[in-house]
RNA sequence: GCGCGAUUAGCUCAGGGGUAGAGCAUCACCUUGACACGGUGGGGGUCGUAGGUUCAAAUCCUACAUCGCGCACCA
């Protein structure tokens, strides 16, 4: 058996290899020195535990292919890598691991020891992340990596917090925040997310107490809750001043059931008398619009819940140690023994949960540290007038809006892993000051210590246990990972910060966009980046956002393994469209996933593969000579031409998708399928070897050309494919990525008038062999064997004289034969179609059916007279041929002989078959 | 409740006042000298619904419907 050499291109080795490739040349390195125009971009962090997901491709990809493009235009390219430590995430991932594999809490271990454990962990499994990119093909300066947690970094983020202190716009407080009761955290605002929830609402009953023996000894008060489990932290019933239900109640107290208390009733014009029944249980200590009514009226604090979300001893002994949940239906179950359940109704209402541990958070009033935030109204102003521009530009009112009601950020979280807090207290006053409320920089005078560095006498102090919240880090990133904090801004920085471009997903617009530009303007005096473009999200089939809990997400390495990193980026990129959502399409094949807009991507690498290959087919150089080139070069070298400044535009306005679609378009639709096709007679034996080189030229024109272009997208095959055909020229650099795009049109030394003459011959006889090859397969004769045309020119070819390109045409309707015959006279019945170039017959012998062939023209003039009675009424209506633009009105008039012509020609032809 | 976005062929999506488009899928034909991950041709759409503006609306405007996403202290 002989061994079968696959046409078939086959990423994996290829991919893999240029990448180590362009990592060891250095090609990716951020030229500070460089003259050029600075291009940069930093990449927003990913978890340094995370595992790519598509929407990190979709996200990488895009930042990729900006940056390999300002390479290709001369730029000084810097793309910074790096991970973000990810508090919560990572140290419940080690937490877990802790109490699998030990049986241990991170408190059984210790801070410091938890933490070696975490880096450990650190060291083993992060970094994942940024293999997969590079497998992705992602273009980063890898020697500038940078980790949230590095010792410089960090050093950052105590600086920056020592500053905000001074300033008065970091404070401590006891507060209202959101408590995670798995993490045992504090969340800021951000990241709980609403959840519909289908829970239960309670109506109860609370006895009134009767005062002095006066008022009715029975009269109840009928309360609406969700949360009877709050219940004993009650402290008071609050009901609208202006509902005349209650108006009397007020002042008065009722009386609550477990832990029996009488709490006031007092009124609040937030209550909705609309809802439940107008009363509102007031719990200060668990909500956070109770607590503010608390507050204002003076009510009792009481908390019930531990921290975990157990209840405590202020629940009472049956409640103590029981989960809130528990706790929830065991109330009900009490109220109903008492009688005071009225009933209980199905009810949905929203529910806050925690992001990352995904359960219900509890509101609870803390200790924590606040930041008011610095440089709100420059970051408003920034974004508002285009300083830094937002695209999509709706995002612009999303920002605008936040940035209106921005509320102070709770910055402190209960966890070990992340920047604990540059904060010392005197060791015999640490328990004092611990507890002091509104602790700020006025504050404690001597026994309190903020600093960059612990201070000198260390042993004296004792060091704030919380953390920094991880986008505290975050909103540092832009020029953080560029320079130190103790230093001048390094040479990085000043080439490349402000950063170009950001891409980012809209969903963390509030938690690092708004923030980076913030700390940007406050510490670096400069807006952190000029543009912020936000992809979509991307889903699955049935539109669910992908995500692991779903397990609706194919991993990519997986995707990329069997179709190609180039395949995979072309998929995503093609079905991109600037900020809208990306439907990642998986069907079912024989149980195996198939991903269709991959296989396309895959089968567009493929097709590339072989259209390189019949290049290499083709023996010799060519030789460009600009009179020598066929009709068809010509034409294929101007659409080049119209690409470039296509795909120009569009990268203007970020529009990858059609960057995308712009490159198969030309590629597959015009170069492989017409210009191909119509070349190779060229290659013939016999040809004429002055078309043959020409035409070899405009080949490699087109390919080079091409492979610039697309070399963003698809970098490793397009590099492979510009080694394989030696496209590097003599003191180019050595790969393709590093080459400059050439911007000089293809044609320039050709007169604009021969170009437009070849584009209008070329574009007719195109046309009419898509007539004929239609003509064919009506027919049902499929095969190009046997077959012959007839073509008659008879003032129909474009240049008014005899049809010169026979041979051409052959090729690309697929005939045994093709003559040009002027007025040729056929037998009656024989098929035929009016084109550009004239009467097109196809004799068939044996097939010669009138009948058929009159019905056939017949249906052909139908539809050419429907065509013809639309323009014509379009022309006879006066308002239009007044009102509409000459240019509208010309064009339908041309439109209108083109259509009378096809008509009366059709009829004669129908006419010549006889009745 | 307010705001934003989407709704175009079976699927994924372009188009954005002037003749409804692509890829996939489907059907028919084709082992034509790069590619069957290919070639050729066909079928398939009253452009979510109802109004309005206009000589002309898939496109602009207004409502409504469905889906999605933000924001909001309705327990």
């Amino acid at each position: 058996m002989t061994k079968e050499i696959s046409t078939g291109y086959q990423p994996g080795d290829v991919e893999t290899q240029w990448y180590d490739r362009w990592v060891k040349s250095g090609c990716f390195r951020g030229n500070e020195n460089g003259e050029g125009e600075a291009y940069s971009i930093v990449i927003p962090p990913p978890n340094v535990t995370g595992i790519l997901h598509l929407g990190h491709v979709l996200n990488t990809t895009i930042q990729d292919i900006l940056a390999r493009r300002a390479r290709m235009e001369g730029k000084d390219v810097l793309w910074l890598p790096g991970t973000d430590h990810a508090g919560i995430a990572t140290q419940s991932k080690v937490e877990q691991k802790l109490r699998k594999e030990e049986k241990k809490t991170r408190r059984d271990v210790g801070r410091e020891a938890f933490l070696e454990k975490v880096w450990d962990w650190k060291e083993e499994h992060g970094g994942i992340i940024i293999q997969q990119l590079k497998r992705l093909g992602c273009s980063c300066d890898w020697s500038r990596e940078r980790f949230t947690m590095d010792e410089d970094y960090s050093r950052w983020i105590s600086k920056i917090f020592v500053d905000l202190f001074e300033e008065g716009l970091i404070y401590r407080g006891k507060r209202m925040v959101n408590w995670c009761p798995k993490s045992l955290t504090a969340l800021s605002d951000e990241e709980v997310i609403m959840k519909p929830q289908k829970s239960k609402l309670y109506y109860m009953r609370y006895k009134v107490v009767a005062e002095n023996g006066e008022g009715s000894p029975d009269r109840w008060v009928e309360i609406a809750t969700t949360r009877p489990e709050t219940l004993m932290g009650d402290t008071g019933i609050a009901v609208n001043p202006k509902d005349e239900r209650y108006g009397d109640l007020v002042g008065k107290k009722v009386l609550r059931p477990f832990p029996e208390a009488e709490i006031p009733v007092v009124a609040d014009e937030h209550i909705d008398p609309e809802f439940g029944t107008g009363v509102l249980k007031v719990t200060p200590a668990h909500d956070k619009a109770d607590f503010e009514i608390g507050v204002k009226n003076n009510l009792e604090i009481i908390d019930v819940f531990n921290p975990d979300g157990t209840l405590n001893e202020h629940a009472g002994p049956e409640f103590e140690g029981m989960d809130r949940f528990e706790a929830r239906k065991k109330a009900a179950e009490k109220l109903e023994e008492m009688g005071q359940l009225v009933k209980v109704d199905d009810y949905e209402n929203k529910v806050g949960f925690s992001e990352r541990a995904d359960v219900p958070i509890e509101p609870r009033i803390s200790m924590q540290w606040f930041l008011k935030y610095p440089c709100v109204e420059e970051a408003t102003a920034a974004v508002a007038n285009d300083e830094i521009r937002f695209r999509p530009e709706r995002w612009k009112k999303t920002f605008t809006h936040w940035m209106g009601g921005i509320q102070d950020w709770c910055i402190s979280r209960q966890l070990w892993w992340g920047h604990q807090i540059p904060v010392w207290y005197r060791k015999e006053k640490a328990e004092e000051l611990k507890g002091r409320e509104s602790l700020d920089a006025t504050g404690a005078g001597n026994d309190l210590y903020v600093g960059i560095d612990p201070p000198s006498d260390e042993e004296n102090w004792v060091r704030d246990d919380d953390v920094l919240d991880t986008w505290f880090s975050s909103w540092l990133w832009p020029f953080a990972t560029m320079s130190n904090s103790d230093e001048e801004p390094s040479p990085t920085e000043k080439r490349f910060y402000a950063t170009t471009d950001l891409v980012t997903a809209p969903e963390i617009i509030f938690f690092w966009v708004a923030r980076m530009i913030m700390a940007g303007y406050r510490w670096r005096g400069k807006l952190p980046f000029k543009n912020v473009y936000f992809t979509g999200i991307v889903r699955d089939g049935r539109g669910r956002k992908m995500s692991k809990s779903l397990g609706n997400s194919p991993d990519p390495l997986d995707i990329i393994a069997e179709y190609g990193a180039d395949a995979l980026r072309f998929a995503v990129m093609k079905t991109a469209p600037l900020g809208a959502d990306i439907r990642f399409d998986i069907t079912n094949e024989g149980g195996k996933e198939i991903y269709p807009q991959v296989v396309e991507g895959r089968n567009f690498a493929n097709k590339l593969w072989n259209a390189a290959r019949y290049r290499q087919m083709q023996e010799g150089e060519g030789t460009f000579d600009a009179s020598a080139l066929s009709i068809y070069s010509i034409d294929i070298l101007a659409k080049l031409d119209q690409l470039e400044k296509d795909m120009a535009s569009a990268y203007e306005d970020y529009r990858f998708n059609e960057l995308a679609q712009l490159l198969y378009d030309f590629f597959w639709g015009q170069y492989c399928s017409w210009f191909l096709e119509s070349s190779k007679g060229a290659f013939a034996p016999d040809a004429d070897p002055a078309l043959r080189g020409s035409t070899v030229a405009a080949m490699d024109l087109v390919l080079k050309r091409f492979l610039l272009q697309s070399q963003p997208f698809m970098p490793h095959i397009s590099e492979e494919l510009w080694d394989n055909l030696g496209y590097r020229e003599e003191g180019c650099p050595e790969f393709l990525m590093q080459t400059q795009l050439q911007t000089e049109s293809v044609l320039a030394g050709v007169d604009p008038a021969v170009i437009n003459a070849a584009q209008t011959k070329v574009k007719a006889i195109y046309e009419s062999v898509s007539r004929a090859r239609n003509l064919k397969a009506e027919y049902g004769l499929g095969s190009n064997r046997s077959v012959k045309f007839i073509i008659d020119p008879n003032g129909g070819a474009p240049d008014g004289g005899a049809f010169d390109e026979t041979a051409v045409f052959q090729q690309l309707v697929g005939a045994a034969e093709v003559v040009v015959e002027p007025s040729f006279e056929a037998e009656k019945g024989v098929p035929t179609a009016l084109t550009e170039i004239g009467k097109i017959y196809l004799p068939l012998e044996g097939l010669i059916d009138v009948d058929a062939e009159r019905e056939r023209l017949s249906k052909e003039l139908a539809k050419v007279e429907d065509e013809l009675k639309k323009v014509n009424a379009k022309l006879a209506n006066e308002n239009f041929v007044s009102r509409a633009p000459e240019a509208v009105v010309g064009e339908m008039k041309e439109r209108q002989v083109q259509w009378q012509d096809k008509s009366d020609e059709l009829g004669r032809m129908i006419e010549s078959l006889g009745a």
